[in-house]
This record gives structure tokens, sequence and C-alpha cells, in this order.
DNA sequence: ATTTTAAACTAACAATTGTTAGTTTTGTGA
DNA sequence: TCACAAAACTAACAATTGTTAGTTTAAAAT
């Protein structure tokens, strides 16, 4: 995440701060102590402090639903589409560390945005739900509750951001391989 | 969760509103409204806010902690140890729907207690890396990067509070078989 | 060099925060 | 019935919150 703008570095440090203590114990004193300027300097560039929030969630937000897009609607096997969606959570988390929390874990404070996000996270999940639905079909898949599957990796896939920093060495493609083994074909022999 | 006492009541209350909004945004007004009481009444059975915290988060930690040494260093095999691992998560994510989130999401907002908390998280996920490590050693699991079937597993588990009460119909017993044979088999026929 | 614009500052605001002090009500056992 | 303890209440506090107004400094454009 290259910062350009005095803009994107208030949205970046914000993302961090957020992800350390949560949206709710950031003060605006805090974000502006960490940007190097006093709280009152921070609104000749943000509206609000909920501002912040909506713009680190709805970004990434919109990009986890693009790509499963893409990805449902594309060309390729099911088992490929499954790694495929594995893949883009790896890299979009690998992209977005910060944010990711706030995504999940503060989304409940947005405030006109918040419908909008649950929109775009049904929107994720139904098309989850939906490559899911045709393995089945196609007898590529166990016969497990699908929102077993879904919740089940979904669940891995949304605690990544917690821990991608800490395994820094393990590199991206192989952390993508093993976890879509792990995921996918389990981890007994 | 039966609740007896008035105490018990406001940290029942309590963990309802703290996974709602999160720790922090949740005021001793909120809480003390939703007990249907003033404020300051609750400071009859409290002594702060961040008492209850910590009561909420470290019963179910030591649960946590104490039931995976048993299972660790109980009879049996590492696949039916893996097992019971998952079945206590449902267990007890059952049994706390809500501590659960502040067990995830707020235990930075402890103060005293927070080194205390993640010694025992530590502990919790040391027994589990063990008992991985010794079905590899078995030969009875995939060899797999230790870290990643760890924090798959528990990725997934971890955000079990989430949906267990929206998936109330599926019971428990079925859950826990199917969870169970989704981490540790996989998905893919 | 001068004007304009962007971005920092100081000071303050109204509202909200957790918590305390002191008082009144409620319920229980003698 | 009375006394006592438990638990509610009102009122207020000091600190902190997000935000605004007004001003000064720095940078860019003319």
């Amino acid at each position: 995440m290259k910062v350009r703008t005095r803009k994107q570095e208030i949205f970046y440090t914000a993302s961090r701060l957020f992800k350390e203590k949560g949206y709710t114990a950031v003060t605006m004193r805090d974000l502006a102590a960490a940007v190097g300027v006093k709280a009152a300097s921070l609104y000749n560039h943000i509206s609000s402090k909920e501002e912040i929030l909506y713009e680190v969630i709805m970004t990434i937000a919109e990009s986890f639903t693009k790509g499963i897009e893409e990805i449902r609607f594309g060309e390729g096997a099911i088992k490929d589409k499954l790694s495929l969606v594995v893949a883009q959570h790896v890299n979009l988390t690998a992209n977005h560390p910060y944010g990711m929390a706030s995504l999940n874990n503060d989304w409940m404070h947005l405030d006109s945005g918040k419908s909008q996000y649950l929109k775009l996270r049904n929107t994720y999940e139904q098309h989850f739900r939906e490559i899911i639905k045709e393995g089945k079909t196609q007898g590529i898949l166990k016969d497990i509750d699908e929102e077993v599957i879904l919740f089940s990796i979904l669940g891995t896939l949304r605690n990544l951001y917690l821990w991608i920093p800490k395994k820094a060495d393990l590199d991206r493609d192989k952390l993508i391989e093993s976890l879509g083994q792990t995921l996918l074909e389990g981890i007994e022999k």
C-alpha cells in the first residue's frame, strides 16, 4: 500500500490503529499523533471519523465482491475456482493487512454505509455458495452441508489478517498452495 | 447460560452487547438500560467496566485451555483428539455465544488481565500445535506446514460464534460431525 | 513579488464517558 | 413491627470525545 497523498496516509495510518485497538477505541487525537499532526488538522483532509472507516472498509469489500464475481462466471473447473477464491483472499489480505481487521470487526460502526457493506458481503457469500453448489452438483465435492463448507472455509480466510503479518517468511505462493490444500483436501492422509 | 444473580445478569447482558457493538462502544448507560437499571446502580454489583470484560473473557479462556490440556494428555488416537478439539470448540461456543466475541475481539482492552489472557491463549495454541506435531510424526497427517494447519483449523473455529446462532437448526452433534469432517478430511471427493 | 490556495495551528464547544457520593427504596429475618 | 442490609435512585464530577471557528504558516501559481 503505497501512500501518495496525506489523505491516503491518514486512511492507512487509521487502518493500522483500527486493527490494534478497534475503530471506537481510536480517537482522532490518537490518529493525529500517529500522523504527526494536531487533531483539528485532520479535518483539512477528511470530513469525519466515519468517512475514514467507510473508505477503509468499502474499498476492500468492493474488491472482494468484484473478484469473486469474476471467478464465479469465469472459465475453469470448480476446483480451480475454489483455489482462486483462496488465492484472492490471501492476496487481498496481504495488500490490506490492516483494513481487513475493520472489515471483519468494525463494519457495524458504519452509519449510512452499513447497508451498502452488508449488501456487498451478502453478494460475496452468495457467489461463493453458488460455486460450492455447483461443485456438489457436479459430484466433485462431498455431500456436506453447504453452509458448513462455506463458513468453514470463509472462517479460516477471514482470520488470515491476523497471522499473515506474523508469517511473512512463508512466501505468498506457498501459503496459497498449502492453505488451498488444507481447506480443500483436508489434513488427514 | 442460566442467570442466577443480578451480577451474572450484568455479565451476561454485557457480553451480549459487547458482541453487537464491541466493548468500547458499549457504555455503562447502555448496559444499565439493557438490564433495566440506572448506570450508577451497576456499581452495587461490579467494581468497574473492565471487571466485566475480564470476567467474560477469562471464564471462557480458562475453559478452553483446561479442556485442550485434558485432550492432549488423554488417551486416544490423534484423529480422535483432533475431533475432540473441534467438539470442545463447538460446545464452548454454544454455551457462550456472546462471550466468544469478546474473547476474539476485545481482549486487547483488558488492562491487568491482558498478559494473563495471552498466556492462556499461547498455552492453548501450544497444546494444539503439539497434537498436530504428533499426528505428523505418526504419519497420520499430511506434510503441511504446522502453522498453516493450526491457524486454518483455529481460524474456522474462532469464527463459530458468528454463525452458530444463525444455524440453530443444524443440531449440535451434526455440526460437530460435519465440521470435523470438513476440517480434517477436506471437502473434495 | 504578490496573490491564492492548501494545510497546519490554537482554542474552544457541547456531548458523552466511567465513576463517586449521598440518599431513598425494597425486601428479609428477628 | 422494627432493624438492617442490599440494591435502587439522583446528582454531579473530571476527563475525554468528535468537531468547528478563526488564525497563521507554507507552498504554488500568477
